[in-house]
DNA sequence: CGGCATCCCCTGAGATACTG
DNA sequence: CAGTATCTCAGGGGATGCCG
C-alpha cells in the first residue's frame, strides 16, 4: 500500500466503530423489540448505568440509528426507538448473534468464561434472560 | 429483569467484543485474502504499529482465528493464517461490509468526516486501498 | 422520571528503544 | 524479520451526588 495511492475507508470498520463501545449493542439489541422508556432499558439492558445509558443513547441518535420522543408531561416520559436505518441493522445484529451464539457452542466454557471474565461476580456486562432469543 | 432469574449470555455481544479492537477488523479483513507473513500485514494494514500489530494477532490466535506458522529459517519468516473459525467469519464481515457502505453512502460526508476523524492528517485507522472491494 | 456534572481510575493504544 | 520491553497518556467508563 502506497502512501500516495488515493485510499478510501473500510465499511467495515465503520460498522464496527459504530457498535462497539460497551453497551451499544445490548441497547440495539432491545430496542430491536420495540419501542422503549429510558427506564426500561435501565432495567432491562442489565448493569448498564445510567451516564452509560444516555451517552450510548445520545451517539446512537447522533448517527441516526435511534429517535427519541419527549413527551411533554409530568413526570416526564421519554421514549426510544430505533429509526430506519437503526432497523436496517437487524440483519447484521442477526448474523453477529448466530456467529456468537456457534462459537461460543463450540468454545471450550472455560476459556469462553476467562476471556470475558464471566467469572467476576461484580460482572454484569453481556447479561440477558435466560433462553431469551434474538 | 429479575436478579434472580437464570441469566445466559447475549451471542451477539460475544462477537462485537471479540473484534472490537481498534486494528483485528482489518487484519482479518486482509488475512480474507490470503496466508500473509506479518511484515505483509504491517504494510497492508495501513497505519498499524508494530506493537498492536503482535498483540492483536496474539489475541485473534488466544481466540482460534487465526494460526501461526513459523518457519524455522534465518532470517525468520513467520506466516498467518486463517483458521476455520476465523473463516467462519467471512460472512459476518461481508454483512458488515455492506451495511457500512450503505451507511456511508446514503450519510451526511461531512458528518461521516467528523464523526470519525477522517479529516486529521494523523488519522490512518480505517484507510484501505482505493477501490479495494471485500 | 430522565437526566447532568464531577471525580477518579484503569486500560487501550501510541512512541520509542532494544533483541534472537 | 519478527518480534519484546517500557514509558506514557487520553479517554472510556464506573461511582456518586444534584436538578427540572
Amino acid at each position: 500500500m502506497k502512501k500516495d495511492e488515493p485510499m478510501s475507508i473500510c465499511p467495515c470498520a465503520i460498522t464496527i466503530a459504530m457498535l462497539s463501545s460497551k453497551w451499544k449493542i445490548l441497547i440495539l439489541r432491545e430496542l430491536l423489540k420495540g419501542t422503549c422508556r429510558y427506564r426500561d432499558l435501565r432495567e432491562r439492558v442489565f448493569g448498564v448505568s445510567q451516564k452509560m445509558l444516555t451517552q450510548s443513547l445520545k451517539e446512537l441518535e447522533a448517527d441516526g440509528l435511534v429517535s427519541r420522543r419527549i413527551y411533554p408531561e409530568v413526570p416526564p416520559r421519554v421514549e426510544y426507538s430505533l429509526t430506519d436505518d437503526g432497523n436496517s441493522l437487524r440483519p447484521v445484529i442477526q448474523v453477529l448473534d448466530d456467529w456468537g451464539a456457534h462459537y461460543v457452542a463450540e468454545k471450550d466454557p472455560d476459556y469462553v468464561a476467562t476471556r470475558f471474565n464471566l467469572d467476576a461476580p461484580k460482572n454484569n456486562w453481556m447479561k440477558i434472560p435466560y433462553n431469551e432469543s434474538l
